[in-house]
DNA sequence: TGTATTCCTACCAAAGAGGTAGTAAAATGT
DNA sequence: ACATTTTACTACCTCTTTGGTAGGAATACA
């Protein structure tokens, strides 16, 4: 039931990112490295898992870095998990490629289905737009 | 955000027992363990975890095995997830005595505490009563 | 005495977590 | 043209967790 260096330090750098969408600033990781103490490397490596994500607008050399695509209320906190942590469910006997033994009798997994809806429901139910801080 | 084996088949013996509690006997885990496919040897190491949870009374020997202390409706879903998993926080950062740099800054952090409120409310709203099928 | 069972410890391989390192490619300033 | 900054990509590394297996001691019963 844990989440991940991957999932935490990925949904900070959206919401660095989010906190200047308005201000249509690109933002580097070394900015974000620096004030999280976070190594540049490590949140690099990180970003790569949004690669299929369509998330940001990017710009390298002096003054690049990334900024967000869309506005800040398109970005749902299910999906930025997902990307992130690659799998948010909580067992993957939920998905219907699995194969178990226990599939069609198992007493346990009713209460798999019921806990994964009610983490997406309210994971779905945020967007980056709820999580950060306007001055 | 994984619930892993010791979790899961530690709720199905758990169920198992509670399924019994009415009859008064004993189960053992092979008997378990011949229904549901897992190696009594691992079902073994599960029990472990539930060590210091005053859950059974046990025999050994013949027709020997594990029967509910207490009626199922005593035993929370929370409860016996946290002794199968060792820890179901979504995050260890919500802990006191955890020292993180970030700590009383982080813009992720109430979305964490939020989320694991959630979960625990469900966890902790269920008993053993809750999932057993009874004929 | 033999068998079935829990109890306990040790071990093991594969995967995941949490990084580091190096280099190429692009954008910009001088 | 060149240096600097930043993303993009690949490879590697260590430690912990996961998901087991193995062996034997202790206990209960017939």
């Amino acid at each position: 039931m844990r989440i991940s260096t991957k999932g935490r330090y990925g949904l900070l750098i959206m919401i660095y990112l989010a906190e200047e969408y308005e201000n249509n600033k690109y933002i580097s990781l070394k900015e974000i490295s620096d004030k999280e103490n976070i190594s540049t490397k490590y949140l690099e490596k990180i970003m790569l898992n949004f690669k299929n994500a369509d998330y940001f607008i990017t710009s390298r050399g002096v003054d690049g870095g990334y900024k967000l695509k869309y506005s800040p209320d398109k970005y749902l906190i299910g999906d930025i998990l997902k990307y992130a942590e690659g799998n948010i469910d909580v067992v993957d006997c939920i998905k219907n490629d699995i194969v178990c033994p226990r599939k069609n009798k198992c007493k346990t997994l009713p209460l798999w289905k019921e806990l994964n809806k009610i983490i997406n429901d309210f994971l779905y139910s945020k967007t980056l737009n709820d999580l950060i801080e306007r001055n």
